[in-house]
DNA sequence: CGGCATCCGGGAAGATACTG
DNA sequence: CAGTATCTTCCCGGATGCCG
């Protein structure tokens, strides 16, 4: 019995081969997996565990989120952790490898924001709408901004300062942030890439403002979606 | 009956969603299922006859493949055209963008060459070899080449030219080039990725220079491989 | 032969219930 | 909370055959 599901999970990974010397082939042997992207994404900003991954991908199932995690961490792309007591939980963590993998989150979410199929009003996770700005940001009308963004999602809280090249963004205390976001991931959605007035979200209830709202209005400034396809550019 | 593969039909596209309003999941929702990034790859230096995709997707049925053109010509990547006269042959092209979507492919295959499991000695397509170039061009080593290479695959044929920016790479006639490879792509791949000296190629038939064998040389030399993970860098 | 429909077997995905 | 077990549904892959 426990030798039958070892040598099963032993030649684990696609049975489907594309036979191909592309790099691409092989990327999609990798991680083209239906999910499997999406769980990159999820782990994209630090470790998290099953549950939370879970919780974050509307849709998955249990056992696909556990295979999928099997996958990853064969293919060398994520490993398993124990946090220290007394949290004392396991994490899913990336490798240095799982973390270059960032640009083919992006490029593929920057491609796709033109689809004229597109529905921005979907719920989405707090990883995603923070690996979003990073997607979206444009060095050069971020030029001005110059401070600290705050993000509050229920527990978890993010903060965002632009560099040179690149927005970052770390996990963690907003208490040095010059303006904070209170809320939920898809308000802060609507507010950044539907341009829907702040007054407008806080009266909802859904998002709030704590610090400099100038600066958060600046820092909503700095994002745009490239121009849908059929589109007047 | 017709009403009823119609009714089918018109729902086509995944039945199975994301429910995510991350660009990414929607990306993945086009372009996502099995094959369809790769039948994307083999449009993407022209528009190409059902039979020549089938035979470049070693693998694939045929089945797959009109449910994946279609899919794609639904989400607006894909289009079908007739060849005028005397050709009078149905193709599909890459709509703008379609196009578009080569970044995707590039940054996919450039991490997955990274990947400690990637094995270079599979076969490859003519379009997979062509589209490498481009993908791992890296302008500043470009500088001393100046030439056009040619590059003739049984009947397909293809012409380099190394620009400001990027490796330009369009299918056609090879007369104007300096130097012409001829031979299958995979025995390319040796040469470029795998550094296979070229007599060694020549002797065993499979790979040929014709014209300025310097200027295919410093072509070669233009190429290189991201380090293996685990690697010394 | 190119393009597409149909049938079938196997396997992956999805939903639910269950265990430590 | 973190998965496992089980069952159903559906997609993928292969074969066959139809039609222009």
């Amino acid at each position: 019995m426990k030798l039958q599901k070892i040598t099963e999970s032993r030649q684990n990974g696609p049975r489907r081969r594309y036979d191909d010397a592309c790099g691409t082939a092989h990327g999609l042997e990798l991680i083209g997996e239906r999910w499997a992207l999406l769980v990159l994404r999820e782990l994209m900003l630090g470790p998290k565990r099953f549950g939370d991954i879970k919780a974050d991908l509307p849709g998955i199932s249990a056992n696909v989120l556990t295979q999928r995690l099997e996958g990853l961490e064969e293919n060398g792309l994520v490993v398993r952790k124990r946090l220290p007591p007394p949290a004392n939980a396991q994490v899913y963590e990336l490798t240095e490898w799982g973390y270059e993998a960032e640009p083919i989150v992006q490029t593929l979410g920057r491609w796709a924001a033109r689809s004229p199929a597109h529905d921005p009003t979907l719920p989405i996770s707090a990883t995603s709408i923070m690996l979003s700005f990073r997607t979206m940001y444009n060095a050069e009308r971020a030029r001005a901004l110059g401070a600290a963004i705050g993000f509050r999602f229920g527990a978890d809280s993010f903060v965002a300062t632009a560099e040179i090249g690149e927005l970052k963004v770390t996990r963690g205390d907003t208490a040095g942030a010059d303006a904070t976001f209170v809320g939920e991931p898809t308000a802060l959605g609507g507010a950044v890439y539907g341009k829907v007035p702040l007054d407008e979200l806080a009266a909802a209830g859904v998002l709030k403002v704590e610090g400099d709202l100038k600066a958060a209005e600046r820092f909503i400034a700095i994002f745009e979606l490239p121009p849908k396809v059929g589109a007047p550019a």
